[in-house]
DNA sequence: TAGATTGTTAATCGATTAACAATC
DNA sequence: TAGATTGTTAATCGATTAACAATC
């Protein structure tokens, strides 16, 4: 039975169903049930059944799941078989970073264009992708939206280039900057990786664990 | 009253909460109280409350919280006033990014060196930081182990340097690569950055709203 | 003092786990 | 067929929210 809302606690959980389900797949595995692939991540059986009834019924009972066929509709459910387009905005290191190693399109993404102003950059590409002014982002964007922007900019400039985006009609925003963007009643997913946040939970626990040693 | 053992959702948000009380605290606001924090944040006061009464009673009855003792605790919750090691291992455009960008040091953390493979990089520094070979991991680490590595190598290594950095007695891994570590029974902390997770479920998100608006 | 706001206990809500009939 | 395993309903557990006495 399909669920109309899906808890944020499973969605989080789906990448990597996915990300387990593509290896197996790689290993050449034909079939497994909910508790092997729980045994093997970690979590319930029972929770991956759970989860997985949320957008419908991929099993077989007294077989499991074939995994071929899982890993197809979990990324089906990701959006990864859908082909969308994505800009870069921002060429620093961890902009140039991304565009150089990571796999836009394993995650459905075609990375279209990137901007900077670093004129010095502007007219180069980076992977075959070219890099434009930021200032002609609008002039860019105007033919045709992109789906979503890879916000790497500095801090100081975050939200207005988020601002602009969001102006252009962008429809998501993986954001870089450990700055929390807000856009009152604007239609655009923000997707923030916060490293501070990240590190910070890391000390928090080694903090803990020297403090108990000792 | 102290908790015992804090929620996960509850370390999670802590971090957030440091974001808010610095910015506060750089702003000159002296004192703020629960409600209007939550109405700031987007969450509840209740929640708020709830949270901080895990680590002890930081606000008074009448006035709410002073923000410049409230941060100072939350920051000592987190490990922020007490300086821990850290090396960097993968000097590729990650870790070079990280490096030049990231403030280690706001989150209590001294970059002491960084380590690659890649001979034209050994020898020469990053932001003053030294760049060692990785053959050379196990001697440095001999002499003092950092408390922290982040692990910023290709996929391909990730697992096996990881065990390498374990078996020198590291205790937390902040681990950049996509791939599940796995220490077992090993006193180490894991704290995964995952890319592609982030983007997949920015992906699933914006699937539903394009969708929806059909 | 009166008003405001805490810390904490109780109530509610949601998420996870267990159980099991259905069925391959 | 018998065994295995699903999808789903029910039970449990934990997290969030509400309420309120305590008190600044």
């Amino acid at each position: 039975m399909k669920k109309e809302n899906v808890s944020e606690a499973v969605i989080r959980r789906l990448p990597r169903y996915y990300r387990y389900l593509d290896e197996l797949y790689d290993k050449g595995v034909v079939r497994i049930s909910s508790s092997a692939l729980g045994d093997r991540m970690g979590i319930t059986a029972s929770q991956i059944r759970q989860d997985l009834s949320c957008f419908g019924e991929f099993g077989q009972q007294g077989y499991g799941y074939n995994i071929q066929e899982l890993r197809r509709e979990v990324g089906h459910i990701l959006g990864v078989d859908k082909t969308h387009s994505l800009i870069v905005v921002g060429v620093g290191n961890l902009g140039r970073a991304l565009l150089k190693n990571f796999h836009f399109a394993n995650m459905g993404f075609t990375v279209e264009a990137a901007f900077d102003v670093d004129l010095r950059l502007v007219g180069t590409t980076i992977k075959g992708i070219p890099i434009y002014e930021l200032r002609q982002l609008e002039a860019y964007t105007h033919r045709k939206v992109p789906d979503v922007a890879v916000l790497t900019v500095p801090q100081s400039v975050a939200q207005e280039t988020a601002d602009r985006l969001i102006a252009c009609g962008i429809r998501g925003i993986w954001n870089f900057t450990n700055v929390e963007l807000t856009a009152e009643g604007e239609d655009v997913q923000f997707e923030n990786v916060h490293f501070a946040d990240s590190l910070l939970t890391l000390n928090y626990r080694i903090t803990r664990t020297l403090a108990q040693d000792t």
